[in-house]
DNA sequence: GACCTGGAAGTATTC
DNA sequence: ATGAATACTTCCAGG
């Protein structure tokens, strides 16, 4: 990423689009959030009568990811009821912002004709929005309101780098990030809006969309967007204009100096002025200041302000922050909606349920006007080094949860699941190349996302960006955004949604001093999230997020990549074999294990011997290592890596030893390898497992109740603090220790937590949220089983797109019938509490994989004081300083994905 | 002709 | 400071 600087862009068939864009990028935060929110959370009343039509996605449409609700027909619908009931879940009444206040109105809604088309379903849209907005809160002037969705499209990459409020308001919603926001809109990141990109439109309605879907019509031509783009006009134009490799691409890289005024970091103060300009020229905060103020509408800057409801975060510490920001919503959201019952699969026209104005305006969407769905990149400044905590106050934000908060995946009877993985490298795009279609998944067809336990009506919103994929916390990333695809795929029924597209290392401005970030930082995660509105008015978040992707062609071509083990767990003697599937092994790859301490040092390494005859490029033997601590009463939970020289190493696995004197569960029947492989006294099943490491970043705590909505900073420290294989294993590494204790808010003592997920509920106002309408007739045609889906932009989420679903019409057949017990079980909360929200989903091939042979649901292992037992010298090593980074670096990312949704299934695909 | 992809040359950074 | 190794971007070409 860094050098040359290039975008690159990943396409996902979702209709989105991935950018590789900065760090910032995704978290949008929480700025936008406002707007977002209401982007967010379609509240589109839902047609589909129920979800038992949840036809099995597969039937429908493989190639496209698929998004489906299930009903469950155990939960009565309203659950909403419940989970307030459960103190455990934080839920917001509807028009009442955490903090009391009154929802503040979404720019969007009020600008976009789309709402004028909804209003039959979704007028609540507007009355919720205008009665939400605390007066006193308000925003000096809607004007600012409306800027985000003003943006251009390109505008991920437009937004100025400082502006990135994409990622803000990806995170939007509530990120803390906003919080930061404070008045003066001293860094450039906090004001999206600011980037000259956004031009207001002229028309009303337009200007709805155009705000919203600005940045998708960027999508479409990023490269003519330079003009417009806030990038160019910025400061860089200097040396930016020097740039002829690339088109004036509004993300021209650091644009930072927004005034003209280069700060020393522009490019041109590189040794070695490169024509672009060095990319990694980190912007100072002062830098931004300065240029801020260019871009920063006085009137903009007010409404942000007003927006703001916390001051609290200091924006400053965001580690890197990148420049190039992305179009101010980050999470740029696309509404899907599930097909209007009775409809049936792919005969349903879009237009049934649109007026013609809202027909026109979706075909107007389709068409690309719309802003494809542009993703921004949520710029957000991240904290990579020091997370902090959100305050109650930001957590009280009204609008969607930040997409830097950490979300459970399932929570009461709903669950939100990847049934479908998307494949493990997907090579993203950059800006100056044409799409690489949409992400796949491994075994060809489109990655498929289903809601299960939805019976309600309404149609949801579905969220989707592209988070990163390191050990650290699950956030928007900065590389690359997701983008909607273009072309003939974009015709089809099913969503496709995004693609992913690779921003220039250069775009991306890193903050104070962190130069080095976006470097092989190329690995990715789609990030689902859906807004279930509850009967109480409130809304209930969920989120997931995919086994990371790597972007890259580089890291897809060298990079080893371990997708399966044939055991997660053993004894502590070690001898047996494991067999590693997975890409790029070589027969002079080695085999690390390591233990981490909880502060990430490396307390014990160990190369296991590998069969190098054995060795295949997709698959690797392995003799597991004996432990150093040949004493323990515990499992303990270590990690290994695939290494093939310098630099190529492939991300951390989990892997855990049991005590001696364990007897071995066996969870999984013996698959493949077994016969051969199975070696030791005690035999266990080799069937592979695939758990990435990072792919259970999150961790939920072992009690989610004690995590409160309010709590989410906590978590979040935590989640940063945890050691890399967070999803798989909670319990590693002593979670205990504060930093993945969830402190419950004072405020909010207790609020969260019942639910079972792992992940903290989040439950907020109900979003407003601007539906596009379905495509063309033609296009639902497509889509046999698939619902309608519209897309909406959601001005306020410029990282992700948003879809609503339609809960399935009745009529449509019930495919999942089948699963549907599956998924029911799958939803226990055991189950659910030991994923936690993040736990990625397996394929389905492994979803019968029993519990126990996930990490997570190991007994907690780790004792520490067992170290004092160990009998074997330790060693302790201090990972370079780097080590973090480098691990979750080398990975290179580029996924695309596309959302399809299913008639059946209430919600989308992604492909 | 528009898209997708895979490959690889050119350039920026890092070692 | 220089050169090699890497990694990032941009181009090209084939399907």
């Amino acid at each position: 990423m860094s050098g040359a600087g290039g975008e690159q862009e990943f396409d996902f068939d979702f209709l989105f689009e991935f950018k590789h864009s900065d760090e910032g990028g995704g978290g949008g935060s929480g700025q936008h959030y406002n707007y977002t929110s209401s982007n967010v959370n379609a509240g589109l009343p839902l047609n589909v009568a129920h979800s038992s039509l949840s036809t099995p996605c597969h039937g429908l449409q493989t190639s496209n990811p698929v998004i489906s609700v299930v009903p469950s027909t155990n939960h009565p619908a309203g659950y909403g009821g419940h989970i307030d009931g459960g103190a455990t879940e934080y839920y917001l009444p509807p028009n009442i912002r955490p903090n009391g206040a009154p929802a503040l109105e979404s720019p969007r809604i009020e600008i976009t004709s789309y709402m004028g088309l909804h209003h039959n379903n979704n007028q609540f849209f507007h009355d919720e929005v205008e009665e939400a907005i605390p007066n006193a809160k308000r925003p000096p002037s809607t004007a600012t309101l409306n800027l985000p969705n003003i943006e251009a499209y390109r505008d991920p990459s437009c937004l100025s780098p400082a502006s990135s409020l994409s990622s803000r308001s990806c995170n939007s919603e509530a990120s803390s990030y906003e919080s930061n926001y404070s008045y003066p809109y001293t860094s450039p990141q906090t004001s999206p809006w600011q980037s000259p990109c956004v031009s207001p439109k002229t028309t009303d309605t337009e200007e709805g969309y155009q705000r919203g879907m600005v940045a998708c019509t960027l999508l479409n031509s990023p490269r003519h967007s330079p003009s417009t783009s806030p990038r160019t006009s910025i400061t860089e134009e200097s040396w930016l204009g020097a740039r002829n490799s690339r088109p004036p691409s509004p993300c021209n890289k650091r644009k930072y100096s927004l005034n003209g005024r280069q700060t020393s970091y522009s490019p041109h103060h590189s040794p070695t002025p490169s024509p672009q300009g060095s990319p990694r020229v980190s912007v100072t905060d002062d830098t931004w200041l300065g240029n801020t103020n260019q871009y920063t509408s006085s009137a903009i800057v007010a409404a942000i302000n007003a927006l703001t409801t916390d001051s609290t975060l200091d924006m400053n510490d965001g580690i890197p922050i990148k420049s190039r920001k992305t179009a101010i919503d980050h999470t740029p959201s696309m509404t899907l909606k599930t097909e209007p019952a009775g409809e049936e699969h792919g005969t349903i026209s879009p237009t049934a349920d649109l007026s013609p104005e809202d027909f026109s305006s979706f075909q107007h969407i389709r068409k690309g006007n719309f802003c494809e769905q542009y993703l921004s990149v949520p710029q957000h400044p991240y904290q990579w080094a020091k997370p902090k905590s959100l305050s109650p106050t930001s957590y009280m934000s009204p609008s969607l949860p930040a997409l830097d908060w950490q979300l459970p995946s399932h929570s009461g009877p709903y669950e939100l699941r990847i049934e479908v993985q998307p494949k493990s490298h997907h090579r993203a795009h950059y800006e100056t190349e044409g799409s690489r279609g949409a992400v796949k998944a491994s075994a060809g067809g489109h990655p498929i996302v289903q809601l299960h336990g939805y019976l309600e009506s309404e149609p949801l919103t579905l969220q989707l960006f592209i988070g990163t994929a390191d050990d650290r916390l699950l956030r928007p990333h900065a590389f690359y955004q997701v983008h909607r695809i273009t072309g003939k795929t974009v015709s089809t029924t099913s969503l496709t949604l995004a693609d992913c597209l690779a921003l220039r290392n250069s775009d991306i401005e890193l903050r104070k001093g962190e130069t080095d970030i976006g470097r092989k930082n190329t690995r990715v995660r789609l990030v689902f999230r859906v807004h279930i509105p509850q009967s109480n008015g409130r809304t209930l978040s969920l989120q997931v997020a995919s086994n990371p992707i790597e972007c890259s062609q580089r890291s897809a071509q060298e990079l080893p990549l371990v997708e399966k083990q044939s055991i997660d767990s053993f004894p502590v003697i070690g001898g047996k074999k494991m067999i590693l599937t997975g890409h790029n092994f070589l027969q002079d790859s080695k085999v690390i294990f390591v233990e981490k301490a909880p502060d990430g040092h490396h307390v014990w390494e160990m190369e296991a011997k590998t069969d190098k005859e054995m060795c295949k490029p997709n698959s690797l033997v392995v003799e597991i290592p004996p432990f150093r601590n040949q004493r323990i009463t515990s499992p303990v939970q270590v990690n290994f890596y695939v290494c093939n020289g310098k630099r190529k190493r492939s991300q951390y696995q989990l892997f855990t030893y049991l005590p001696a004197n364990v007897p071995i569960i066996k969870t999984e029947p013996t698959d493949d390898y077994e016969p051969a492989q199975t070696c030791g006294p005690m035999n266990q099943g080799l069937s592979p497992l695939s758990k990435p490491y990072y792919s259970q970043q999150i961790m939920m705590p072992p009690d989610p109740g004690s995590c409160l909505v309010a709590g989410f900073a906590s978590c979040q420290q935590r989640n940063a603090v945890m050691s890399p294989s967070p999803t798989t294993s909670p319990k590693l590494h002593d979670l205990s220790s504060s930093p993945y204790k969830c402190i419950p808010n004072p405020g909010h003592g207790h609020l969260g937590l019942q639910q079972p997920a792992g992940g903290v509920p989040t439950i907020q106002e109900v979003p407003r949220s601007i539906v596009v309408h379905p495509s063309s007739p033609e296009q639902s045609s497509h889509i046999m089983l698939q619902p309608q889906v519209s897309q909406h932009l959601s001005s306020s989420c410029p990282l992700g797109y948003q879809q609503t679903l339609y809960p399935n019409s009745p009529s449509s057949p019930v495919p999942s019938v089948t699963q549907e017990p599956t998924y029911l079980q799958s939803c226990s909360p055991t189950h659910s509490s030991i994923m936690g929200q993040q736990q990625q989903q397996l394929p389905k091939v492994h979803r019968n994989e029993s519990p126990t042979n996930q990490p997570l649901s190991l007994p907690e292992l780790h004792e520490e004081s067992n170290h004092n037992l160990a009998p074997i010298p330790v060693t302790i090593k201090r990972e370079p300083e780097e080590l973090d980074q480098m691990y979750l670096d080398d990975g290179k990312s580029s996924a695309a994905v596309e959302v399809c949704v299913q008639p059946c299934c209430s919600i989308s695909e992604f492909s």
